[in-house]
RNA sequence: CGGGGUGUAGCGUAGCCCGGUAUCGCGUCUGGUUUGGGACCAGGAGGUCGCAGGUUCGAAUCCUGCCACCCCGACCA
């Protein structure tokens, strides 16, 4: 079978759709704009929620749920929140369906119109900040660190598989606090957390920032992101956490009564990432033959192939495998022995490749007379004969090595894929050429961020934590600037 | 919502200009031979040609209307 992956070169969004439906991991459903997440992609989408709830709970978070329906009200409390919201809701107007009198099918009932009508969620602040409001009273109340794995629905014009989906899975932390300090400092304790997993089980290296006021979230103080390069050289923010000030708490009218005894407004925070970390995933590492899992997120973090003629070899081989399992599950290692008699060896060693299976050892009747197997590792390709001694604790190296190498190749992409630039003919000369993030010096107006986007089609991605101080021209404006920030077009 | 494109078997397609009841590949089923990189041979099954109407002896093909999907923008995690 030809896979004929789109060459990445070519046609990028293509590719990456492609990767997507032919890896498994998920599909378009009849649902306009919503997908269907695919039980190995699922798989995937689990690993990382286990690892990121751990370390929401390592820094004292709880989880919580609130309901899917927010009534219309909530949300002209916060102003600026329903104008970032208000153009991609769906929104309940009815609650009953009935047969139509001409027969002609399935009617909305219309004597069965809710009085107020209910939002899906786009996200949870204003019903979590209503709730809030019963929760707390006085300063020991407070901080509330809570979190939420949900689905939230937001009415997109253009959809694409994983990065921006109608419906999508995340996980939005909501946390009160006494004061500003406190609720900053959990801001940043959050993004770092982010940014730790996009490393360290993503194996993806990630700019931290702040973002300009144009690209801030509605409703919030402060902004911060993770922004992470794709292979196209296009930014992808994988990350954001927000300081909301007293702005929800004030909308919502959530005051405390302090130590000194004087009522306060509360402080707040959320902080998020959604299934589109699945989609950078994917764009992050794979290559033309499909995709490339970093070990720790990988389902399956090696596959056996046995190669055999006839039952006698395939029982031998057999017996060597499950005792290679056996060690290799002892050790944490999640395993798979494809014995299938339906496909051969080549076959499946595709198929594992296109699934991005990080370690594939195979045995065949070669192996068996020198007591040994081929391991061959799915991101640089190599093949090497391996003699069974210690085959367990040999793989468990060579996954952290994958896991590494991984993200090392990673880094070592976004780095040559890096500039500076002065003028807004360079940028756009770059963009054109090599794509990839630009640091460029603005004079921090909105209207030369919007004119520097019209001309260059990037973005400001973020201000970077602990940026360069340095004098210069803004390249639209050619007004002073004392830092460069990063632009990219962006995802 | 603007600009472009495509609808033919489960999937991917040829045929359309120039009208005669549909081509090829993958998959699938049966039998046999195979198995160290997506096996081979033989045989079989599978189609309202997106929908509706029109022209015609005859429409996948020409005409009209509609629908769906994809890509590129605007919006966005």
């Amino acid at each position: 079978m030809a896979k004929a992956l789109t060459p990445r070169s070519e046609n990028y969004s293509q590719w990456y759709n492609d990767l997507v439906v032919k890896a498994d991991l998920a599909e378009n459903s009849a649902v306009r704009g919503c997908m269907v997440i695919k039980p190995y992609g699922y798989a995937i989408w689990e690993k990382m929620q286990a690892v990121l709830d751990k370390m929401f709970k390592d820094t004292g978070h709880q989880n919580a749920y609130f309901p899917l329906f927010i009534p219309k009200s909530f949300f002209s409390k916060e102003a600026s929140h329903i104008e970032g919201f208000a153009k991609e809701c769906a929104v309940v107007t009815h609650y009953r369906l009935k047969n139509a009198e001409d027969g002609s099918g399935i009617i909305v009932d219309p004597d069965a119109k809710l009085e107020e009508e209910l939002i899906v969620r786009p996200t949870s602040e204003t019903i979590i900040w209503h709730t809030y409001k019963g929760w707390i009273q006085s300063y020991r109340d407070l901080p509330i660190l809570v979190n939420q794995w949900a689905n939230v629905v937001r009415w997109e014009m253009r959809t694409r598989l994983f990065l921006r989906t109608a419906e999508f899975l995340w996980q939005e932390g909501h946390t009160a606090h006494a004061t500003s300090e406190e609720a900053v400092e959990e801001t940043n304790r959050m993004l770092d957390v982010y940014a730790e997993f996009s490393e360290n089980y993503l194996a993806i290296p990630v700019i931290k920032g702040s973002k300009t006021a144009n690209e801030r979230f509605a409703g919030a103080v402060e902004t911060l992101c993770i922004e992470a390069m794709m292979q196209d050289g296009k930014a992808l923010q994988a990350g954001t956490s927000h300081f909301l000030g007293q702005n929800f708490a004030k909308a919502f009218d959530v005051r405390f009564t302090s130590k000194e005894g004087k009522l306060e407004l509360v402080w707040a925070t959320s902080w998020g990432v959604s299934t589109r970390l699945m989609g950078a995933l994917v764009m992050a590492h794979s290559d033309d033959d499909g995709l490339v899992l970093p070990p720790k997120l990988a389902p399956i973090q090696v596959v056996i192939v046995p190669i055999y003629k006839g039952d006698e070899q395939k029982n031998a081989i057999s017996e060597v495998a499950n005792g290679i399992m056996t060690e290799l599950k002892k050790k944490g290692i999640s395993v798979k022995f494809d014995n299938r008699d339906s496909h051969k060896p080549g076959w499946k060693f595709a198929e594992y490749e296109l699934k991005g299976v990080p370690v594939r050892i195979s045995i065949g009747p070669r192996d068996l007379e020198n007591q040994s197997v081929e391991v061959a590792r799915r991101d640089t390709k190599e093949k090497t004969v391996i003699h069974l001694t210690d085959l367990a604790l040999k793989i468990e190296h060579l996954l952290d090595q994958i896991q590494t190498n991984i993200y090392e190749k990673a880094l070592n992409f976004r780095n040559t894929k890096t500039f500076q630039a002065d003028s807004i003919d360079e940028m756009n000369r770059i963009l054109d050429t090599e794509g990839g993030f630009i640091y460029a010096h603005w004079d921090g107006t909105s209207e030369s961020e919007q004119k520097i986007k019209e001309e260059t089609k990037a973005t400001i991605r973020c201000i970077p934590q602990g940026n360069k101080q340095e004098a210069g021209k803004c390249v639209y404006s050619g007004l002073p600037s004392k830092e460069r920030v990063l632009f990219a077009r962006a995802y």
